[in-house]
DNA sequence: CTGAAAGCGCTTACAG
DNA sequence: CTGAAAGCGCTTACAG
């Protein structure tokens, strides 16, 4: 299996009797005479020419590379981004280096740097982030892309996640529940401050709610946990709003293994809407947002942002909308 | 936000007093003299120096990116896949550079020559794979994960496949099912045909089965319809084995849509076991196959290779398991 | 429109 | 143990 050696821009040019500047100029849309683009197109062809990128990104002012900071690809909620935004990256013919929690802040700081990203786009940043506002220290386009940072000069995009808690809790005092838990998400995440934030507004506003709150970081087991405690409890709540799906699906199968019915014992609303809650199995009263809409505008903003660096910054907020299924019921 | 110029060994080695080389040699683990050596990393540490990887990939033998060809992200079975590899391949430094279904097999195997991957990682090779045999043919080695492909010289480790639709036969057949659909997977792909055979010889060997066999490519969406099908005909099977656990959850999920009660009335067996299978709200009989070490051994497979590319060929099938849950019940 | 040349930031022999 | 130098495969001014 000895490597076999890799065809170069200086033998096609050798073989399209060019100099291999030429070669160069005419994969890169440099002005070519018809002729000898023809020429070494053909042979470029004959050998399916790839130029190394290794090459292009050390000697050109861009790698090609985009950095996405997504902390865990097991939530079902982050492959559906990572689709979307390597669809975008594509075909622009960019591509995507993924830092996952595989490895500490600064392991994934170490590796962007190395790998001369052209830029990042963060997707799981909590108060005080350590690692956007050191990947933006180091000069890198940072894109705050699902959650955001206030103060941290950024373009960011997010979910009108403020209302999505609102519909929630509108939901559930509408069906009559006055005894309710938040189980949220991770203290400092812009997404549960602002859900729990709308859900509390809305919620007090009805004067005489009991609200529990505890915070489950985005975590199934850890929610799962959280809603089995709950259960147990001397006075359970009638209705659980979690800060997303997973989160509901938890309390879903807590709920289910401590015999506790869903919706006639206990309502459940979830928010995200990933494609599993509409399965008949699930069917989750949840709030919708944008996902894939949400990973593809964070990518636009940064490529923006590397087109135009003096631009001003932007803060997209996409709407939510409520979606009700089977488990919500009135008290 | 001027990209601030990035430090290069050059400027280590002039503030450190050395040579540019010596500053390569105490990163690379060459020999160096202690005093000079401690030096060096001084300056390293203060400006947090890191090489760049296109330089290292340009000049040196290996560029320590694996590529990992898989085409469907959104199968809940493939995060975990990826999650796994990162953690062995971030464990020796290296990275991965992931090759989905957004791009075409030409794209993806331009993409893998321009990165210049020290290796492929293939785990969705299908019968007559145009991809992998390019791959190799560009002289990079490649290991076969997960799915395997006969008379193709590559390390390749699996699943012990024709055991899983064995112990999936018999389980239905001790309930004493007699008519059963085996919801397939891809024609082409191993694992289809393997936990085929198994299922079939098992079920053979019992006389008197009727087996209806259809392939949904492993899809939710075309399995579900396959099983709304199914469920509709005129004599609906008692028991399904779905190849893999995405189906199975489109059979429970079909099944509950037409008001059919699982396992009451239709038995559902899939194969893989992740995750969500244990979830009391699918609770679902299946084969669980090793998923992380399949990863793992893939990657394993793919760095022994490299370092020592005359070694025999290694071909790792890995013990599976019934898991009894409770979406079967006699018949 | 085209070629010759410099240079990107490293690793790796090669001397000493 | 250490430095000077070549060279990896490109892009990008610079001449002509």
């Amino acid at each position: 299996m000895a490597r076999r050696p890799t065809v170069t821009s200086v033998q096609i040019a050798r073989e399209a009797g060019v100099a291999q500047s030429t070669v160069s100029r005419v994969l890169n849309g440099g002005s070519v005479a018809p002729e000898t683009r023809r020429r070494v197109l053909e042979v470029v062809a004959k050998y399916d020419f790839q130029p190394s990128q290794a090459a292009r990104s050390l000697v050109g002012a861009r790698s090609g590379l985009i950095g996405v900071v997504i902390r865990d690809l097991t939530n079902p909620f982050y492959p559906v981004m990572v689709k979307a935004m390597e669809r975008v990256l594509h075909g622009q013919g960019l591509r995507l280096t993924l830092v996952t929690d595989v490895m500490t802040a600064d392991e994934g700081l170490a590796l962007l740097r190395r790998e001369g990203v052209d830029g990042v786009v963060f997707t799981s940043a909590v108060r005080d982030e350590p690692l956007a506002h050191r990947i933006r220290g180091h000069g890198i386009p940072v894109v705050l892309c699902h959650r955001t940072l206030e103060g941290f000069a950024a373009d960011q995009v997010e979910a009108d996640n403020v209302t999505a808690g609102r519909l929630a809790a509108e939901h559930l005092l509408d069906l009559g529940h006055r005894r309710i838990a938040m189980v949220c998400g991770l203290a400092g995440a812009s997404t549960s401050e602002q859900r729990g934030r709308g859900f509390r507004e809305r919620g007090g506003a009805c004067g005489e709610v009991a609200l529990t709150e505890l915070y489950a970081g985005y975590d199934y087991d850890a929610a799962y946990d959280a809603v089995r405690g709950l259960l147990a409890g001397a006075e359970p709540p009638t209705a659980l709003f979690c800060h997303n799906d997973v989160m509901a699906y938890a309390a879903l199968n807590a709920a289910a293994a401590a015999g506790v019915a869903v919706p006639r014992e206990l309502s459940v609303v979830g928010c995200d809407d990933v494609p599993l809650s509409s399965w008949e199995r699930i069917d989750l009263t949840t709030v919708r947002q944008p996902l894939e809409r949400i990973a593809r505008v964070g990518v636009e903003l940064l490529l923006d942002r590397l087109a135009d660096p003096d631009a001003p910054l932007r803060h997209e907020v996409l709407p939510v909308e409520f979606v009700g299924r089977s488990t919500t019921a009135p008290v």
